[in-house]
DNA sequence: CGCTTTTGACCCGCGC
DNA sequence: GCGCGGGTCAAAAGCG
């Protein structure tokens, strides 16, 4: 296997949302404050008023040390403040993780005895973390994985039983019936069931982007979860990723060719435009090589654009800040 | 016109 | 052997 896309410079951008800085933020907007009291402070004997002689110079030393101590204590409270945050936080970050990965993955062992099917041993089937990490949602959603054994009775996997089999999940809006997973490749649909232990239809896929692709798809509401998408992927893609050398269509398919990945940790948004998964992290590596800088950036800046614009709070947020504006600026109504 | 989606029919494995 | 249920096929419809 070619290793040198592991060589190349990561180009791995780490997008801090929230307020993981908050201590350092909080402490810059102290000091910036202490800063322009203490310059005031140094100002307020420059002023035309010579006659107070009697506020001398060790009291405004004592001032500003006592001003000092508050901020500090203030600063510490602050600190405090965030980390409890913070703590509580990746508290409930790890209890929704357990939650999804404690519901979703176990539905194989609630399925009724009469769905079972003499199925492929279990040693069978290969999960694809690198499979289950190229699924990308347009939406920059959470990104689950399933790692837990489950009851996969595929009877194509029978057939092959080198098929990679994968779960992602991915959260959507619940009235959006559509069942359809963005992650880049170009997809045909060639059949909807309603199966028994789902109310909601399952939707199946082929790679189309291939004629030979033997990758199948097959996208499920949760039964559990109607807002989460469940997508199993099975096989290998036999190609390269279609957006490759191609950034235009992979911007149109609303998808980007990175990793999009959510720390559960610390509120970070991770951008990793080195991670592809597949087997195909070769030829992603010289794509992203070969991209220019500001080619990266305006994708970027799209894709963000247009994860904002699907935003109904956005949308409705900046119309009003636009209204109001143009309000403000419209010389009839003033 | 070519591609995709829809949808009912069909195939096939499994349990009884 | 029969029925059930998941998976696939293929003709028709839709769409750009």
């Amino acid at each position: 296997m070619d290793s040198s896309w592991m060589n190349t410079p990561s180009l791995g951008l780490d997008l801090t949302v929230g307020h993981r800085r908050l201590p350092e933020q909080a402490s810059m907007i102290e000091f910036s404050r202490l800063s322009s009291s203490v310059l005031n402070s140094h100002r307020e004997p420059q002023t035309p008023s010579h006659d107070e002689s009697s506020f001398s110079a060790k009291d405004e030393v004592e001032v500003i040390e006592a001003k000092l101590n508050q901020v500090s204590k203030e600063n510490k409270m602050l600190k405090e403040k965030v980390s409890i945050m913070r703590s509580n936080y990746n508290v409930l970050c790890t209890q929704f993780f357990n939650l999804v990965a404690a519901t979703s993955p176990s539905k194989g062992e609630v399925e009724s005895p009469a769905r079972k099917r003499k199925s492929e041993s279990p040693e069978t089937v290969n999960y694809s973390r690198e499979l289950a990490s190229e699924q990308v949602d347009a939406n920059i959603v959470n990104h689950f994985e399933s790692n837990s054994s489950e009851d996969y009775s595929f009877k194509r996997m029978r057939e092959d039983p080198r098929s990679k089999i994968s779960k992602v999940y991915v959260h959507t809006d619940p009235s959006d019936s559509s069942l359809v997973v963005k992650d880049g490749y170009q997809w045909r649909k060639y059949g909807q069931k309603v199966t028994r232990d789902n109310p909601s239809p399952r939707a199946y896929y082929r790679c189309s982007f291939a004629p030979t692709c033997p990758v199948k798809k097959k996208v499920q509401k949760s039964a559990e979860d109607r807002s989460i998408l469940v997508a199993t992927y099975e096989g290998e893609h036999n190609h390269g990723h279609p957006s490759q050398g191609r950034v235009g269509s992979a911007v149109q398919n609303g998808s980007l060719p990175c990793l999009v990945s959510f720390n559960p940790s610390h509120p970070t948004i991770t951008l990793d435009l080195t991670q592809q998964g597949g087997g195909h992290q070769p030829e992603v590596g010289r794509f992203c090589g070969e991209v220019e800088l500001a080619e990266l950036q305006q994708i970027l800046v799209e894709q963000m654009a247009s994860s904002l614009t699907k935003d109904p709070k956005f949308t409705t947020a900046l119309a009003t800040v636009i209204s109001g504006r143009m309000l403000q600026h419209s010389p009839s109504l003033n």
